[in-house]
DNA sequence: ACAGCCATGTAACTTGTTACATGATTTT
DNA sequence: AAAATCATGTAACAAGTTACATGGCTGT
């Protein structure tokens, strides 16, 4: 999953400081990469340099906490709610669903049903094509069983949420890592 | 799919200059990516730095044409035949066995039963993981379901490749995207 | 002749990745 | 006190993407 906008969308919850990016971020997009503290710093460099965060100085523990900005919001906002292109959907859109899971007040059924919307819509053009050459059929090929998983996994979330999550659960706040004795995140 | 591996396969059969690679590697990987001319020249400097290829200089009609070296070579054949890793295996592996496909005496099967052992190891691991959130089980579920597609992706191949290639068909040396009065290929 | 493509580059930029340096805090 | 971890950065590099400059060749 891309870096900037994931960073983005949590900082929407709540202003966070960089290491804890970094916790928020694997803690929230269901594990399975690991993200070098390194790549936080310089993306939330650039992100303050397009205005979409602002750089407090830092705080009484010596954290340097970043704010979201407007239109750092509605950046993460068009990417939450946007479908992924099918392109890049296999490793970008799953982790994308279980980060978008995790942020409050924020339509998740919509954004599904986009998803479906426009993975379909894929589906359709892929069957479509007339392929020529056997280099393109074969690609073609995996494309639709891709597409067709991708729909089956998109019907099944629902299922998946309910099951693990009977009542509803606290998911909430960006939290530090290890406690300690510095001002809590809220 | 990575350009620097295709391009050293690509290599492998025949001696290429830089745009011509560019025509190669879009049809042979069964199109879906349009290739910048500028990342084929940048991507051989690369390669040429790590001693995989070497330029010569510029023929009669002022084409410069690049060989494979024999640590080149021996790149390529790894990249062929270790199975793709499946993180990224979603966009990587068709266009992958598609290559494969065009590059002569060369034992797709056996690459793709490798790839079948594989992709089927992982899908038993990711079956066995006790995923404890919300986030990692809805990412799993992702991961085995595209996995599952991958295995009928792989298991209908010949079926693919015997329906467009009844009796063999030559997909061998790379040609020019126009015929010119200059040196054909070989 | 002129338009358009072929071919070779170069430059600037974005994203991602690893490794390292530094200091503070926490744990053992 | 020593070791491990937390936190903030910096530097170097790899890979991909776009745009542009240049010159030659081709087709109309």
């Amino acid at each position: 999953m891309s870096v900037r906008p994931a960073l983005l969308a949590i900082l929407s919850i709540a202003p966070c400081y960089g290491n804890q990016l970094r916790v928020e971020f694997e803690r929230r997009s269901g594990g399975g990469r690991g993200l070098n503290v390194g790549q936080v710093y310089s993306t939330l460099d650039r992100l303050e340099r397009d205005g979409c965060v602002a750089k407090a100085s830092p705080d009484a523990a010596g954290l340097v906490v970043y704010h979201i900005t407007a239109s750092g919001r509605a950046e993460a906002r068009r990417w939450l709610e946007s479908p992924v292109a099918s392109a890049d959907a296999r490793d970008e859109l799953a982790p994308k669903v279980a980060l978008a899971l995790t942020i409050p007040a924020l339509d998740v059924a919509a954004i599904v049903s986009a998803q479906r919307d426009a993975t379909l819509a894929e589906l359709t053009r892929l069957r479509a094509e007339k392929s020529l050459t056997l280099e393109r059929r074969v690609v073609i090929e995996a494309l639709i069983l891709a597409a067709e998983a991708e729909l089956s996994w998109l019907d099944r979330l629902p299922d998946i949420v309910a099951a693990a999550r009977p009542y509803g659960v606290d998911t909430d706040a960006p939290r530090r890592g290890r406690p300690s004795r510095h001002t809590t995140t809220r």
